[in-house]
DNA sequence: TTATGTGAAAGTGTTCACAGCC
DNA sequence: GGCTGTGAACACTTTCACATAA
């Protein structure tokens, strides 16, 4: 049970499994169930099994799975097993954050380039980034080998600004602008915006 | 074809569709089309037209949809004819960017309160918001009537904060921490996790 | 006995394609 | 002619339930 396409949707989910999996360790569990595991996620026992056989035999019948192999399998399954440097686009308020954010490392990235094309904040130091110059960005992704990016940058900018990282190499962007990127077949991308998940919760409450 | 439960996935695709009609609304557009819409959020027409008919028979055939008038529809769906208070927990970096972030108003929602048990962060000013002791959260919490809490705080307390919050009165929780919430039925949680994400799209990177 | 891995069944969600109306 | 609204067909996802192995 190994080569088919996977659908997304049960990638999407293995992120969410390391994630428990890795405070199981933190507290000291050697081994788990479908089920334990489940219950720490709000998922049903029989969907992790399945999830988890589309990419191999992991657990023993009659004993569950080993947490710590179970990590390693799923960090090499989303190519976890290596550190991956991200770009950051946009220093804004919410960019400044993310750059301060201590939570990357440990779980496979770090930010090596950060961008923004105001005067003010070029040169600028956060922790050991310096703020470079938008206007050199593309020759700087393409020199460093960056493949991810973060996009904190205004909405009536973030395509254009999407244009120019597709074009200097970029694979994935994280897009924080409130708009709907557009990108060549191959381009991956994933949007967070904390508005449409208010106005999605606002529908159930009066 | 009114009074069916309409499904969660559908409700989620609703605020995407306002925000793509109020952009077009900026831009001038008085009418559009499913296919129109559906071609700016990378979603099909039929999609869309199924979605809609949901809740009511918005369009005109061979003319579309009236933007202003679907705009008007999809703000009474959501409940965002009115503008909703939240309560911000944790004036961290990623919280005080929240704080700072001007493009809640216009989409239907305001920060009204914000807490911190840090005594470095409490009487902060952030614009027109202080930061309170989280000491005194519950109480203000029920005094003003706020329904949606932001919460923004670390991983290790942040079911303990939401065990207080729902108590307090909060109905729904946009939750940054990087953490499966427990939470009693009728009770919203939506999460959001950049590392998810970036994991997420790792996978189809080499 | 316990808990996995997995076909088959059930349940959801999306797309098709066209009647009906503007 | 153009575009909606919608049953029917299709595709996808989850759950069930059990043979199998420790």
């Amino acid at each position: 049970m190994a080569e088919q396409v996977v659908p997304d949707i049960v990638i999407g989910r293995l992120p969410r499994y390391l994630q428990a999996l890795e405070r199981m360790r933190l507290e000291g569990l050697q081994t788990t169930s479908s089920l334990e595991l489940g219950q720490r996620l709000g998922i049903s026992a029989a969907q992790i099994r399945k999830d988890l056989s589309h990419f191999g035999e992991f657990g023993k019948q009659g004993t569950g799975y080993s947490v710590e192999f179970l990590i390693e399998q799923l960090r090499a399954i989303l190519h976890l097993n290596r550190l991956w440097d991200l770009a950051l686009v946009g220093v804004g308020d919410l960019g400044s954050a993310l750059a301060r954010y201590q939570g990357f490392t440990n779980r496979g990235f770090r930010i090596v380039l950060a961008f923004d094309n105001d005067p003010k904040k070029i040169g600028k130091r956060i922790g050991s980034l310096v703020v470079e110059d938008s206007a050199t960005m593309p020759e700087r992704i393409r020199q460093t080998g960056v493949k991810i990016a973060m996009l904190t940058v205004p909405a009536s900018v973030a395509q254009q600004v999407t244009d120019c990282l597709v074009e200097a190499g970029i694979r994935a962007i994280l897009n924080y602008a409130p708009i709907h990127l557009v990108v060549p077949p191959g381009i991956i991308v994933e949007t967070i915006d904390p508005i449409l998940k208010l106005q999605h919760m606002t529908y159930y409450l009066d």
